[in-house]
RNA sequence: GGUCCUAUCGUCUAAUGGUUAGGACGGCUUUCUUUCAAGAAGCAAACCCGGGUUCGAUUCCCGGUAGGACCGCCA
């Protein structure tokens, strides 16, 4: 069974890079048929925050990528959070010490640092090989009482080769030497990000490890570990990083980098599932516009790219109008509701077939239909069709409100013959039209005339018209 | 500083030991058009550099260069 995971700490909000490795999980195990298991790395209670999570797995669930097992949905593997699970690591940690495979140190932070400083000083790799590593248990724990400072660590062997295969980066090789014996927990009982995760891998039964290729270099401490437990191996695929325009990691001096901000910016969830999942990838074909169920079909890890890829707010914004232009008027009302207040549904609608294949995030539309729901101010620069002199402009208003009232009973397709009749015989129908169109809108930009005219009303439409003669 | 990773249009990418190096976004032009979009048509735009292997390298190998990631008692 192929069970993947993703594990994020409840540290912040869903970071774009955490849901992109989420969504080569999802896509993945999904692919083969497997689990997607959501596990949460709370280790520091102090830094971890239940709102957090909740805003992380909901994020998860709102670009579609529901869990199939995980702290709000449970699963027979959990707890899973790993602030829950101290009681499952504490044996692994002694086992360890026990077998001599770990031992206490006792170097405070602040040498530590200096090792480290020198060591980059003098060009050599910076690595801790302890003092410690072979003292016996037993003046350990006479240590152990007389400084409270300790911190577990992991007997690493020297001059040895660790490789392992990737399925993105196939034969990758360390050398233990430049490792040292690394920090496996804090206390007994608090056990540290590389030795908890491995132990959770096995217990969970985790089958392929799917991460950012940032965790590159934690993979041989974990192997060493997976080793010394006697566990089994998951296989690797290390994606390459999302990055910023810069070409660094994406971070917040790149703008918005978690999930929620480009929700409350008016995309769609499924043009980010998809503009993500091409981020790094790509289904061997020349599609772009590919459905979850179409992206699950056609993944394989084979493709994924071994460099990093910009995130592209622009082509971003064009899936995304992509994505509006396909909704259905109804399914796009719906979305449409956080952004703009409308009572009336039928209202809402007709005004979203005008815009939907103008905007590219919903966050436009406030802007953009604002005149449906107030009075443009008359501005007289505006009602200007290349050179027309105030005259020509007034005379153009008046026509049109001889001809609106006139047709006052008519359809609007017989209004807009009429008045496209007549805007011909001006030899530049922008003569007739622009005013028209401004008048109503008091937009240099907007949809069309009879559109508007169709939704205002003749009444209302007269009404701006009116309004606009007056400002000449 | 050390280790590891990476390298095709501005960006995301495809393909290939012999091609006019393909597609998409963006840009530009044209078209449609009262405006803005959308639509249609088209244009410009890339194999990091050097050496080797080879009849032939963008492709394979080596070196350089550049960029990135990591180097916590964070995850």
């Amino acid at each position: 069974m192929i069970r993947t995971r993703i594990a994020p700490s409840p540290t912040g909000n869903l970071h774009i890079g955490t849901a992109r490795t989420a969504l080569f999980n999802y896509l993945f195990a999904k692919k083969m048929g497997g689990r997607f298991i959501v596990r949460i790395e709370d280790t520091d209670i102090e830094r971890s925050n239940k709102k957090f999570e909740k805003n992380i797995i909901e994020g998860l669930k709102w670009l579609g990528m529901g869990e199939d097992e995980g702290p709000l949905v449970g699963g027979d593997y959990g707890p899973y959070r790993q602030s829950e699970r101290t009681k499952t690591y504490k044996p692994y940690i002694e086992k360890l010490l026990s077998e001599s495979k770990a031992f206490y140190c006792f170097h405070s932070e602040k040498e530590l640092a200096e090792e480290k400083e020198n060591l980059m000083k003098s060009k050599k790799h910076p690595v801790h090989l302890c003092e410690y590593r072979n003292i016996s248990l037993e003046e350990a724990n006479i240590l152990r009482e007389a400084k409270n400072d300790y911190i577990i660590r992991f007997k690493n062997h020297v001059g040895r080769k660790i490789t392992f295969n990737d399925l993105v980066r196939k034969d990758l090789s360390f050398d233990s030497d430049l490792i040292g014996d690394f920090s496996i927990a804090k206390r007994i009982d608090v056990p540290l990000y590389n030795f908890a995760v491995v132990v959770d891998d096995e217990i969970m039964e985790i089958s392929h490890v799917i991460r950012g290729e940032d965790h590159i270099s934690n993979t041989p401490k974990q192997l060493l570990l997976i080793e010394a437990l006697g566990f089994k191996k998951p296989t690797y695929a290390h994606l390459p990083l999302i990055l910023g325009s810069d070409r660094s990691k994406l971070s917040k001096r790149h703008g918005a980098t978690s999930v929620d901000e480009y929700k409350d910016l008016g995309y769609l969830s499924e043009s980010l599932f998809n503009f993500m999942a091409l981020l790094g990838w790509n289904p061997g074909d020349d599609r772009e516009i590919l459905s979850k169920e179409e992206l699950i079909e056609s993944f394989s890890m084979e493709k994924v790219q071994k460099s990093g890829a910009i995130f592209d707010l622009n082509k971003l914004d064009w899936m995304n109008g992509e994505y509006i232009r396909r909704k259905s008027i109804a399914e796009l009302a719906k979305l449409s509701q956080p952004f703009l207040k409308v009572k009336s549904k039928k209202y809402l609608e007709k005004i979203l077939e005008l815009e939907q294949s103008r905007i590219k995030k919903l966050s436009e539309l406030p802007e953009k239909v604002d005149y449906f729901f107030k009075e443009p101010s008359a501005d007289k620069d505006l009602l200007r069709w290349k050179n027309m002199t105030d005259e020509e402009i007034k005379s153009s208003i008046k026509k049109l409100l001889e001809l609106l009232k006139e047709n006052k009973e008519q359809d609007i397709k017989i209004i807009e013959k009429v008045f496209l009749e007549e805007a011909g015989k001006m030899g530049d129908r922008g003569r007739l039209l622009w005013p028209l169109r401004s008048a109503l809108s008091g937009k240099k930009a907007s949809a069309g005339p009879f559109e508007i005219i169709s939704i205002l009303g003749v009444e209302q439409s007269i009404k701006r018209l009116e309004n606009a003669l007056q400002s000449i």
